[in-house]
DNA sequence: GTCCGGACTGTTATATTATAACATATCGAC
DNA sequence: GTCGATATGTTATAATATAACAGTCCGGAC
């Protein structure tokens, strides 16, 4: 819901969500396979949209026997159950910030350090519904993703 | 700011929007060549988004020598000017329904019959701008992309 | 008019992202 | 243990996008 602090304990990040992720599974009746939990482990690196094929790689460098198929297929499996989020316009994953409540989810994305934040989206999707309401439209999903310059990133490098 | 009726006079579509186009090419002393004013007539052929390859088979089929980088430099011109938008989910481009205004762009896409209906964004557009704020973040640019099913087939296949 | 520089286009090659298709292995219920 | 469903391995290929460089056109300076 906020920016990630330039410094913070990332190791908490990782771990927290490897928990949320076994929790959301259990609940789920989904199994978190070895792999998968490893190419979420990869996706929460950094609080950057990472792509398929340099998960690829690190799978690779770490002696998975690792071809496309099996990333994507790990990274459909954390689609569907909710524990990352795809970012289209940088055909990329992320690892999402509150699994298991439901949400259409909404990022802000510097451009600078390539950071993403997962926003609250409740008031953005209120106003889309009611936009689509006003002409019929039933929605069934969003993408919502806003591109600029996060805080610490600005004050770095005022006006470039 | 509505869905296309399925049937609706569609050449004045193309006509009124390459006049537009015309007139915003002046505007900004930009020049509409004539493989980028048929790219863009091509991507109003219909209203529903378009690929790049695809407009390069309808460019290929008139005997216009092209390659993938012909079109992407057209539709690289047009997204520069504002006349057409890039819809990141499906990687494909749509006409803009008002060049010249400045709009973020907005997007409801039918699942169903594929047709893109551009939104009037300032409400949703306000919402982000505010929760973006609130987290010191600076927005340069937006996506707004809605799934879901447009009225015409939301009555033609009631709850499938 | 013609020469110059910038913008535009042609062409070949290649990078990047994603999926199809089929074989093999593993898990869990019974 | 066996069966069916789910998961993974593997090879090949589809779909989208860009790099790099050569050639061409166009509009203004002179």
């Amino acid at each position: 819901m906020s920016f990630p602090l330039a410094q913070h304990d990332h190791g908490a990040c990782i771990r927290a969500a490897l928990d949320a992720a076994e929790a959301e599974c259990r609940r789920q009746g989904a199994r978190l396979t070895l792999i998968r939990r490893r190419v979420l482990e990869l996706v929460w690196s950094s609080h950057q949209p990472v792509g398929a094929y340099a998960l690829l790689e690190s799978l690779a460098r770490e002696g998975w026997s690792a071809a496309p198929p099996t990333v994507y297929r790990a990274l459909d499996f954390l689609l569907r159950h909710g524990l990352v989020h795809r970012i289209a316009l940088l055909n990329a994953f992320v690892g999402c910030t509150h699994p298991g409540q439901p949400h259409a989810g909404a990022f802000l994305l510097c451009k600078v350090c390539g950071a993403a934040a997962e926003l609250d989206d409740a008031p953005v999707v209120k106003a889309i519904a009611e936009a689509a309401a006003g002409l019929g439209f039933s929605v069934s999903r969003q993408t919502i993703e806003v591109e600029g310059v996060c805080p610490g990133c600005r004050d770095k490098d005022p006006a470039p």
